[in-house]
DNA sequence: CTGTTAGCGCTTTCAT
DNA sequence: ATGAAAGCGCTAACAG
């Protein structure tokens, strides 16, 4: 393995010092154009690339963003990270990725490594972190950004933005259609009960109903895992006790889907004898059969907001707005047309 | 912002030298056990994270790979990122993620970035640059490994290591099947022209089909976007220009689920009419009605394994096994039983 | 316009 | 068992 060519390289085949090269390497306009040109041909006769690392020694910045999710392989963050990395590559950062496995112990390890690393910013989602943990690892890092999680004292501490979707408004909206059709015994199928976006949901389907003078009874609403399967055992449960529903508003699409088959086991027919909501908009959701009504959520856009927020904090307009809230839209299709 | 605690700090506070900490910090066997406790508990204290780029300086080492994939939001390389993720975390390697969003260009970019900030390997996914830019790319990083996609020079140019699918036996394994349940007719919707798995799943295609004595003409294969609407399509074209096919095998499951929908439209009542088989089994596969038919290949595995060759070839074992090439399964279910 | 001198935070080598 | 000096590749701050 040869020897990596450094910028002293550079300057002593095209006889100038150092400093000219790094001028002409960060586009200082005190060069003469004459010897920039030289020094360009030089660089790329030796096909010099400078070092990020020994530059970032210097002046603090690396100009690598941390982002941190539950789960890469998952639709819903995948999409997230296609657009932190798509803006992220426009401003010329690189994303270092971080991988939760759902799992709090390496949530706060990664976060951790990031540190090391020398990250320009976080960008953390959907954290399981309690609020103090969140606080302290995030207070650590020059910039953060948190996606679908709000934090208490966030104005307090200064610097965290963050990014959410407007999950009472989608809840509201998925019910309200309902109502509009006449449904009146709705039930929710709630997500985990840790999850922040699920509590937003259930206030969206109360509030909803409430309006519409509908008091729905516990055992309306089921806690259940964000997955087909989750969905599948749980609408089984809730089916079998409360067999006056006539709909079904789901956590998100994945848990639809499973309610849809549970239906289809039930020979209970979608949507004529029970119609479904789900959230998200996942690919899938437009390709089962019947096709899933849902809320759609800009997960790409999610990310991209929330990329944009951390890099505009970092790169100097720190008061810039500080929580971004995203809109869903109600895409209405045949399990509950 | 307060300044980073650094090792003088630490060594300070302590009353040590810089060395002693260092030492301590990389567990050297050298120090006595009193001051080793004394200086990480002054570590502790201070919240003190070493700095992996400064020592990245001196060490020729940063401990992060370099991970490009075409897409992140495809749930074929998803599942990739998060098989490499995982080794890589579990050795202590942080993984620098590229998207190229399907763009030479950027793939071009992607890699030089990746130079700039040091990787000590990269980790190169379906790769669309031609072979000599790809020679160039990848010699000019420490360590390189090829997820679906052959060099033909590799084993001369010495350090590239290789991971690739059965796609020869999985399209074999495919129109065997096919032909055992009496098919004989049978296209193939082939995905993108540059695409190596293509070629690899083509070839098994004409193998079998020749082991069994058919000639396929050239209008029933068909090149397509690998996408559910490239399936869809072509499908069509596929289907009206060859009305005597009885089966289609199609590049990928997305474009399986593309030719259902066809199906669907035409009236052609899938699998009486039409049998069809996908590749992947993407968790799609199993919900779309009727489920696919289709050859299961771990990308997590790939992603897995391809990342364990890397990190051993750059931890040493240089001379570990060069290409490694992971089988395929049939699962079936009723879209071509 | 160009060069010199420091030093970023750490490890390596050589002393002690 | 511990420390001092040098330097990784680069840029900031001054000189000229």
């Amino acid at each position: 393995m040869t020897r990596r060519v450094t910028m002293a390289d550079v300057a002593r085949q095209a006889g100038v010092s150092l400093m000219t090269v790094s001028r002409v390497l960060n586009n200082k306009d005190d060069v003469s154009a004459e010897t920039r040109q030289h020094v360009q041909a030089t660089i790329k006769q030796l096909g010099y690339r400078p070092s990020d690392i020994a530059r970032g020694l210097v002046t603090r910045r690396t100009g690598v963003i941390g982002v941190v999710v539950p789960d890469v392989s998952n639709p819903y963050f995948s999409e997230v990270v296609r657009g932190a990395e798509h803006v992220a590559y426009a401003k010329n950062y690189s994303v270092l990725l971080g991988n939760t496995e759902e799992d709090v112990e390496r949530e706060l390890t990664v976060l951790q490594s990031l540190e090391e690393k020398c990250v320009d910013g976080v960008m953390l989602c959907s954290s399981r972190l309690a609020e103090d943990e969140l606080e302290e690892a995030i207070s650590r890092h020059p910039a953060a950004v948190l996606v679908n999680r709000r934090l208490e004292f966030a104005d307090e501490r200064g610097g965290v933005g963050v990014v959410t979707l407007d999950d009472v408004a989608g809840g509201q909206m998925a019910i309200q259609h309902l109502l509009d059709r006449g449904h009146r015994a709705i039930g929710f199928l709630a997500g985990p009960p840790a999850s922040h976006s699920g509590q937003g949901r259930l206030e969206g389907y109360h509030l909803a109903l409430a309006a519409a003078g509908v008091a729905p009874p516990a055992r309306w609403i089921k806690r259940c895992p964000p997955t087909v399967d989750g969905g599948r055992a749980s609408a089984r449960d809730l089916l079998s006790e409360s067999p006056e529903l006539t709909a079904l508003f789901c956590f998100n699409d994945l848990v639809a889907i499973g309610a849809l088959q549970t239906c289809g086991e039930l020979g209970l027919p979608v949507p004529d004898r029970i119609a479904i909501i789900g959230f998200d908009d996942v690919p899938l959701a437009a390709l089962v059969t019947p096709a899933l009504t849902t809320c759609r959520t800009s997960r790409y856009e999610l990310g991209a907001q929330a990329m944009q927020l951390l890099l505009d904090r970092i790169d100097g307009c720190e008061d810039e707005c500080r929580e971004i809230v995203l809109p869903t839209e109600l895409i209405v299709r045949s399990s509950a047309p």
